[in-house]
RNA sequence: UGGGGCGUCGCCAAGCGGUAAGGCACGGGCCUUUGGAGCCCGCAUUCGGAGGUUCGAAUCCUCCCGCCCCAGCCA
């Protein structure tokens, strides 16, 4: 009671953040960055770096600065940093007006690399590209010295400079920083500092034949922006060492790099490689198909922003490689999407019914909650008729023991409107049912017996002369296992793609007021899951709609429990 | 048999010498006009293993085992 409440636990890194707060390191000052390189498309796994550097920085009174690494002219496109900015946008972070590249720091680089040149601690190397690998030594053997190691600083500083001008192609010479061929520290031999590219680049175009290598740019950029706290995945750790070296030799501002295990989730692959290999396969269609882990890919199948800010929070934080269970995402999502969505009615595979002692021709609008989670949501009138579509998985004539939907003889309560019994199944020449025909009780309007009586399942419907015909997308994982790269000898995780993970259903009835759904809004489609129009696809009148994430299915698993039993069909 | 990291419940993850938080998943119950949501209960005598220090160890020491990263002029 009167005992203050413990601080709740906080990760590794705002631990020491907080520390650094109190002991006055950098004035107080908090400042992060989020530093992508302009190719490919931003997927969840960055958005736990953007949570978390935006995150920090908003916590702590700082500030974040969205920088493009974009040391690599050959791999890099601004259609690529355009998208990046849209995602994070998206996911609610805003950079205002620190939005840098690293290319803006080309000039001082260039400087600065001369500076190290005369202090006698970097050479232009005339070894190749495989000369220097091989001079390089192995992970256990000391690597040896460049035959051009120890030319006069006046020669490098000739050499560099003409590099710049362009006098020599590609490859022919690099600049290197002269530190210690036997580091134990691979990254310590002699690391490449300036390769030569007689490429352009997307923003700095013909100007520069030399681009700096990302470790020569990466920890000075930082520097550069006073970054208090240089947060990056755990790879970069062997690396810490040789960017403390730069800024040493260099006497300039110097971060704090600390390191973090990146986001793995267990049915998805998380790297830009496997993307693009995905792509290329034909196993999904692009960035943003909406199997895809990738920020466009998700909005695109329904995701929210927070669903995602809310999970980056919830998985924790730490130096432990891990799996997260694709589980915890969905209860993310389905957390938002149960508070948000206005409840529909959609029947996904139809089965048509018809009550006998229903009136032909009437038809009566029927009130339903738009959102029991939220009563501002108010209500909306449905029309109900003679003639309905119910899903097929909701009708079983010989029900299992724990099947408490439809079956001939049973009673059920169809959403705020009436009881129904179904009274028989009729049949098609092969045998099929192709039709209910059942009875209601007048008696029940809205739902309730005024005799007491119970039913102990309730339907959703669309009124066959009413309904809206759409076109609905399912998705299951995109891998058939937890582990994709779980394959056998010689096997490649596109052997694990899940050939279910998408099933398209056409001639899907939905409620009449969906007609005039659009752009990307959201749904839940009750009793089935949640669901948003497709932004690329859908039209007025050719409504295309994607399952982001089905409710919690205890029936599914029920019947999964007992030996699988029939397929899932309805659901 | 070089260096750098990491090993706490099925999956994440707190814990930092005083006797194992929390979330997800899972199981059970209540409630319910979504087999949804909500509510309640249960779920590590044990912290990779073995020794040791200590009144007391997941936390300190020693050894061992396992996993990840590094031999790009990628980032």
């Amino acid at each position: 009671m009167s005992t203050p409440d413990p601080k709740p636990p906080i990760d590794f890194i705002r631990a020491i953040i907080e520390q650094d707060r109190e002991t006055g390191k950098h004035g107080g000052r908090i400042q992060t960055r989020f530093p992508p390189e302009p190719n490919g498309h931003l997927h969840i796994g960055h958005a736990k770096a953007i949570c978390l550097n935006f995150g920090v920085a908003a916590e702590y009174g700082g500030l974040c600065n969205l920088r493009f690494d974009d040391t690599n002219p050959v791999k890099e496109e601004a259609e690529h940093a355009e998208a990046i900015m849209r995602d994070i946008r998206w996911l609610g972070f805003d950079w205002e007006d620190r939005l840098h590249y690293a290319s803006d720091y080309f000039e001082q680089l260039y400087e600065w690399a001369v500076k190290l040149i005369r202090d006698g601690k970097a050479y232009v190397d005339d070894l190749s590209a495989e000369e220097i690998r091989e001079y390089r030594g192995t992970l256990t053997e000391p690597g040896r010295e460049s035959p051009f190691r120890d030319r006069p600083v006046e020669e490098n500083l000739d050499l560099f400079e003409r590099m710049r001008a362009g006098e020599f192609a590609d490859g022919e010479k690099v600049l290197r920083a002269k530190i210690d061929m036997a580091s134990p520290n691979l990254n310590l031999r002699d690391p490449v500092m300036y390769r030569i590219l007689h490429t352009a680049h997307h923003r700095t175009g013909d100007k520069w034949c030399i681009y700096p290598t990302y470790d020569w740019t990466h920890g000075q950029s930082d520097s550069i922006e006073r970054i208090t706290h240089s947060l990056c995945s755990l790879e970069f750790e062997n690396h810490r060492p040789l960017y403390d070296w730069y800024l040493d030799q260099l006497g300039i501002f110097h971060p704090r790099q600390i390191e973090f295990a990146r986001l793995h989730l267990s049915y998805m692959v998380l790297s830009k490689r496997k993307h693009i290999r995905l792509i290329e396969s034909g196993a999904v269609s692009g960035w943003d198909d909406p199997r895809m882990p990738t920020l466009a890919g998700l909005r695109r199948r329904g995701y929210t922003p927070g669903a995602i800010r809310t999970f980056c929070d919830r998985i924790g934080l730490a130096k432990r490689e891990s799996v997260v269970d694709i589980a915890l995402l969905e209860h993310c999502l389905r957390e938002e999407l149960n508070r948000t969505s206005p409840r529909v009615m959609a029947v996904l595979r139809p089965l048509r019914v018809v009550i006998e002692n229903y009136p032909d021709g009437k038809s009566e609008p029927l009130d339903c909650v738009n959102n029991p989670e939220d009563p501002s949501a108010g209500t909306r009138k449905v029309p109900f008729s003679k003639v309905l579509y119910i899903e097929r998985g909701d009708f079983m004539e010989d029900p299992p023991k724990k099947f408490f939907r439809l079956a001939p003889g049973r009673e059920v309560r169809l959403r705020y409107a009436y009881f129904l019994t179904c009274r028989e199944a009729v049949r098609d020449e092969n045998g099929e049912i192709v039709e209910l025909r059942c009875t209601y009780d007048p008696e029940t309007r809205g739902g309730d017996a005024p005799d007491g009586r119970k039913v102990k399942a309730t339907l959703h419907w669309v009124s066959a002369d009413h309904a809206v015909d759409a076109e609905v997308r399912l998705y299951n994982h995109l891998f058939v296992r937890e582990d994709p790269d779980d394959v056998a000898e010689g096997g490649d995780f596109l052997d694990n793609v899940n050939p279910d993970s998408l099933e398209v259903l056409t001639g899907c009835k939905v409620e009449p007021g969906l007609a005039s759904a659009k752009g990307s809004d959201r749904f839940q489609f009750e009793r089935l899951g949640y669901f948003c129009v497709d932004p690329v696809d859908s039209r007025p009148g050719a409504l295309v709609f994607n399952r982001t994430v089905t409710l919690r299915d205890t029936w599914a698993r029920i019947q999964k429990a007992s030996g699988g039993g029939t397929k899932t069909r309805g659901r």
